[in-house]
DNA sequence: CACATTAGCTAACGACCGCTATAGAATGCG
DNA sequence: CGCATTCTATAGCGGTCGTTAGCTAATGTG
């Protein structure tokens, strides 16, 4: 019992659903992106989508999780194998304008704007719990810099890491209203020179 | 003719209504802000609201061009008051975290995020307009900066103009995700240290 | 007063929202 | 085959969206 397949199997790929659901959470949010919006770009009908992956919300989550690690990851893959904090936020600085304007993908990043103009506390919530998560493990890595004398003492690193995290949410944001690739780039080689 | 009184006299404080819907397009933002919404804050029937703004997309226009005006407007106060361009990024850096955080009004900004994840292009193309002109603004300063000597030769106006308003984006929010006024602060104070 | 003019109220329109009951189609198992 | 199980398609649920028709109320003008 608990079988693996019986039953009518499903008529459709489920990943490659899901990745289409990402692409359009991606670009209209979470609340602009309407079921039958979903139903139609995911060629299946609702019955379908709510079988598969639940709810609206539930899908939104699943898709939020897929786009960290498919998309939106670099940041962590950056703090892991980067041996300085500054040297990862060089590296993040230096790859964002690219991930927020790749072609065939929609501009600025799921996890800025996801949630923009939502009514739903819970989406908001989740998508702000992962920002500020993200915020805290920089934090934590200056800290280590703090603390082994890569950084210099007095460093605000709670202060430089929401100050980087905020010039990506601005570019992103700047993605969003066109601006291109090669000019976010100028800007975030402006941003990096205020890293101590 | 055209007289000025003839008929019913309205009944509500017109300015007074459209600060309520100022403030709560400013919370919730274009789509996440209802007509019933509107008409339940400012405490008149939909007619009422119809008659007196026009449509919700003329509301809205008519909201934003009176929050540039009275909660906005300091960067543009900056740019004319300030003789450099960095003085003038210095002011809205200075000023920025505390008008993001007022208490009693909304966090973050009506002109950053109040067309966040709306499907209406009308509305998007106006505020997006509105973000392009005050960055074209802070360009045109810092290029006249560079031509009396103020800024060194090499420096990208355009770019420096795209950091400085990204880095207002980002901040803005932040505090929409609770970041207090100090902490923006602490954040804008480094990121004043990657002006030239 | 009668009348034109303007505002407010009730109620509703058609369209869309997220979601699902129901019935039929496709599989594995006996 | 017959049967349980699982997915799919149609159609529609109750609710909200922005907006407005139709009527009443309140004003200035004659």
């Amino acid at each position: 019992m608990a079988s693996t397949t019986r039953g009518r199997p499903r008529s459709f790929d489920r990943d490659a659903a899901l990745d289409k659901a990402i692409r359009l959470f991606w670009r209209r949010g979470y609340e602009a992106t309407s079921v039958r919006d979903l139903t139609k770009e995911l060629g299946i009908g609702a019955p379908s989508l709510y079988k598969a992956f639940g709810d609206k919300r539930q899908l939104f989550a699943e898709a939020l999780r897929v786009y960290d690690e498919e998309y939106g990851g670099f940041i962590e893959a950056a703090l892991a194998e980067e041996r300085t904090a500054k040297q990862a936020a060089a590296r993040v600085f230096a790859e964002a304008p690219a991930r927020y304007t790749r072609r065939g993908l929609p501009a600025g990043c799921l996890i800025v704007s996801g949630d923009a103009g939502t009514p739903d506390a819970k989406v908001a919530a989740h998508l702000r719990h992962i920002r500020e998560t993200k915020v805290a493990a920089f934090a934590d890595k200056i800290r280590a810099d703090i603390a082994s004398g890569e950084l210099p003492a007095g460093t605000e690193a709670q202060s430089l890491a929401h100050y980087t995290m905020s010039m990506l949410s601005g570019i992103a944001q700047a993605a969003r209203d066109g601006v291109h690739r090669t000019e976010l780039e100028r800007v975030t080689r402006i941003a990096l020179g205020a890293w101590p």
